[in-house]
DNA sequence: AATGAATGAGCGTTCATTCAT
DNA sequence: AATGAATGAACGCTCATTCAT
């Protein structure tokens, strides 16, 4: 099979990604041998690593995209009109996304977490990442503000902190305890933020 | 041999567990081989399995100890006379313990979320104890409830959700990119809700 | 299609063999991979594998190449006035061929050695070449003799070998230790020898 | 098995590396595989890698070790009759050693000079051993030439360099061709060096 | 004739665990 | 009870070779 276009490069890379992403997601990043990412993308494992260095390297693409998703909202996200419509918003985008990419990537995020501890080439653009996400929020924050519909005298970047916590802290719950809604995790934040908002 | 005997046991298993929490907190689980958790208990391999089924058992056993910090403080949680003042009191637990203990529990948790993906027998008993600590914060949002500080038709229990969400929050955040602090966050956290609420 | 493809063919086994030889004298066979070679030929893998059988295949012909330069000067050996004249032509020759080859054969000549020990298609060809050469002392030798420059009752066979193995010997501390050069080299033979012969 | 003594490690080293020697020598460094040596030493895989860091070190050890025992006779060489008494008796010690050594160490020997052409980790060791053993040569030479028996104006170092030559030029016939042996390659050489010397 | 992506057997090595002492 | 040398299954990865195009 001589010549191969750019563009099935990329579909391979993504088979072999999306592959290796289901297999965590299912056993984690270290229960899963590169036996099995193999098989289970159909490849031999010499295809494998031509398209991946070695299983480090799929590790750290299976994070970056399990977090990228998040990308795709930045904009939604300067633009919300409320804490709890933000948040709605959020935890709706990454409850819904498993099913599109056939693999959880709230799984992925929390095995991504644990790897950080010790793993800087996981935990740095899962850190950026983060970092952007918490700069669209600040910026809503000063939205709300202007409008008067949030203390003036508040610190955007620390607020901005724990609505992003927000997110995490139901990912984790979901994965360990399973008993969380987006829709009702909002309502009870709408409840704690004293029902200020409309969205 | 009875009591002396058992004494020192669990005087063992505790300078076991300590050794591999350290190991743990510092490379993670996986990073983390025997033989360092051995050096580091300042024991024989032979001395170890003495002690501990294996590997996993001492996950587990780290697991669960990070975990079970929070227990000390469930009295606590539930007077609490805000959601600020609560989150504040759990994060400043949360970020002392450290020394008392010899290893960052935060780290450890962070790293029994990833395991608890793929295994139960860690999962289940962390599960466990967060849900105990999610009634009680349901137990003080009853309070709350009542004082007429809190709309009295929310469910009690998804604002424990909520509430409890912003530590796992605070944590990655704090684990991931480093630039939280207890107070700020609680005071943020007033600012969001509305600043209700005094302590 | 015959005579113009049966050149190119040369040609092209000529560049494979080249490049391989290149290869192999600047990392060893082993530590050369079919890519490596593949690259420096400027080739493609079934290219070069529609020439040559395999990698066995190319250390077999580089082995032979680097040993064949010797067939060059049998007339010359047989024709030697003094073993010193004798082995200083024979090292100058071995000496000046590296530019000319673009690789230096006695680096592979000392591969070949090695990969002798376990690989009879390699070491039997190398092993008639030198036989051949060991011949042709054996014959100057005898011209000694007839001149009575040499004692009458020597072993020719025998004398031959002596000097076939001061080659040998020149390459291998050429190669390991890189002192040698064949002019002082064949000087210190001559002191040796007594100073007979002239040349 | 605790607790072992010094003497008892020592003796496994030797159990291993005698088993690497003996399959080094039968297939050469690269075709032989770590399950060969490991089977051969009678141990288990962790075993043989408690006691050598890897493949590499056993190849440098083996390689070191069919060097060394050349290092058993400086003295001897430094006192040499004649070239041919000096060479005799190297020859007679690397034809004999085989049985005492349970391997050829001249097949390890060639293997170790192709091995050389890219790994200094092996190739520095036998250059010092052989340049030692040059030494002694040169000291020899430097007697001949006060006593008479050799041109006073010859480079010591530079025959010495001949001397030492005349040993892997007998090695390489041993190996690729077989048909050399000590006493007469010795008397051959007596043949050469025009039969002055009385050793 | 030429391409180069794909293959897959086999490699060197690790490390949780055992058990003779 | 304690030791630590020994075990061996399983891992991640390489690379000589093939064959559909």
């Amino acid at each position: 099979m001589p010549k191969v276009t750019e563009a099935h490069r990329a579909e391979r890379r993504e088979q072999i990604l999306l592959a290796a992403a289901r297999c965590f997601a299912r056993d984690g990043f270290h229960a899963t041998s590169m036996d099995t990412v193999i098989a289970e993308a159909g490849l031999s494992a010499g295809a494998v690593y031509g398209y991946y260095r070695g299983k480090d390297e799929l590790i750290e693409a299976a994070a970056g995209r399990a977090v990228e998703l998040l990308g795709d909202v930045l904009p939604v996200v300067a633009a919300a009109p409320s804490p709890a419509a933000l948040v709605e918003q959020l935890l709706g985008l990454v409850t819904e996304v498993a099913d599109r990419l056939g693999f959880d990537p709230t799984r992925i995020a929390v095995l991504a977490w644990g790897e950080s501890v010790r793993n800087p080439r996981v935990r740095e653009p899962v850190a950026r990442a983060y970092t952007a996400i918490r700069a669209h929020m600040a910026e809503a924050v000063r939205h709300w503000q202007r409008d008067g519909r949030m203390a003036a005298d508040a610190d955007p970047e620390e607020v901005a902190k724990v609505l992003f916590g927000l997110l995490p802290g139901f990912i984790v719950q979901r994965q360990l305890i399973g008993d969380v809604h987006p829709d009702r995790y909002a309502a009870a934040l709408r409840a704690l933020t004293g029902g200020a908002g409309t969205g």
